[in-house]
DNA sequence: TGTATTATGTTAGCAGTGTCAACATTATAA
DNA sequence: TTATAATGTTGACACTGCTAACATAATACA
């Protein structure tokens, strides 16, 4: 016997919703079948969320903050530690999220500024790199400070574009040799070595 | 007095729809309103893409051999002016035809092996900054050269990726003085500056 | 040149989508 | 207790990608 009213929806589609999303990529996302698998009726949805993309920006939400909680947890004396540490956890939330890491930063929510708390997640995010880079820094130039950051966040942010486009079968490697395969696999290998080069080299 | 057959309706749906897409983002392109637009009906398109995905392949290419183009057109004796003018012509390729850089590198066509040509131009631009690199790099070490050339990728790529995320309305400034809009819209304004640094760096 | 085959176009239709309006039920505030 | 707001359902519209069956034109071959 089911109430007319389910009590929790809006947080069970959000769940829902990501896990979907994560597994089959945004697109294939659709409310009427998430409204189904929360056996409610097809519409039911919208009253939590006004058009589709309202959906994507809370999903996108929960994605910045469990990316800001990924980054955060790397607890060290050593301040170029914690640096290389988060950015090495910043590589990997997207590699092994990329889909919702896609979700995140790609066009299925154009402008942030319509939604003040995604807004603020995604800015979380940004704030805590400048912050241990701040720390690392011995140059406290704020303008300097923050090209720099930019500069690394631009740097993990389109390597972990590049590692999804370009992690394919190794098979394709004696067809192509002149594909960038094999540097990008290296560097996805030894990640660590590569992101203290990288930090160093700063 | 119009004849049953086209005659150079592959053509025109790639130009059409590379229009369409670039204007409105490759989400909001419909096969029926592109066939509408060519005056030809609803299925005709599937006579020569069997699926959409195949139609956003084809878009893609052109995508690629416009940007290997771009980054090709710089004539200079100095190896290091011609890697950085490369750079920037990157950049400027992505900003201004974000939609369609979005096609190239985003979940459009998730594997480009499937796609031999498409493969093949994508492949000919990495390879294009390699070469200049190379050149320009007095490390021969391929190893090294190949590291490097997607790091360089990798930063113009997530540059590209941000300044869309970022370049929002600037008065939101003032309510979000944390906010990494500043030193995002500093490094679009002198763009050679920064570049130059930036491989000078490397 | 005539004809078989292939390429390219059309029509009709299926199953699925986002979204809206109108209505039903329940929770909450006055 | 009752008015109001929140949350759910039903039915429908216009749109989508795609397929099957059929029509016409271009081409290859005898």
């Amino acid at each position: 016997m089911k109430s007319y009213h389910h009590g929790n929806l809006k947080k069970e589609l959000i769940s829902c919703a990501s896990k979907i999303c994560e597994r089959d990529g945004y697109t294939k996302l659709s409310i009427r079948s998430l409204a189904k698998e929360s056996n409610v009726s097809q519409t039911a949805p919208y009253r939590h969320f006004k058009t589709k993309e309202d959906l994507y920006a809370a999903i996108a939400q929960t994605g910045f903050d469990k990316l800001y909680k990924a980054i955060s947890k790397s607890k060290s004396q050593n301040k170029e530690d914690i640096l290389v540490s988060a950015a090495k956890e910043y590589l990997q939330f997207g590699t092994k999220n990329s889909n919702t890491y896609d979700l995140m930063f790609g066009t299925a929510v154009p402008d942030f500024t319509k939604y003040p708390s995604l807004f603020k997640s995604a800015n979380n995010v940004y704030r805590h790199i400048r912050t241990l880079f701040s720390a690392y820094s011995k140059n406290k130039n704020p303008e300097f400070i923050e090209e720099k950051c930019i500069g690394i966040w631009a740097h993990l942010h389109g390597l972990i574009g590049l590692l999804r486009k370009l992690e394919v079968v190794p098979a394709k490697l004696i067809e192509m040799p002149d594909a960038p395969f094999m540097a990008v696999n290296k560097i996805n290998e030894d990640l660590d070595l590569y992101l203290s080069k990288f930090i160093r080299n700063i």
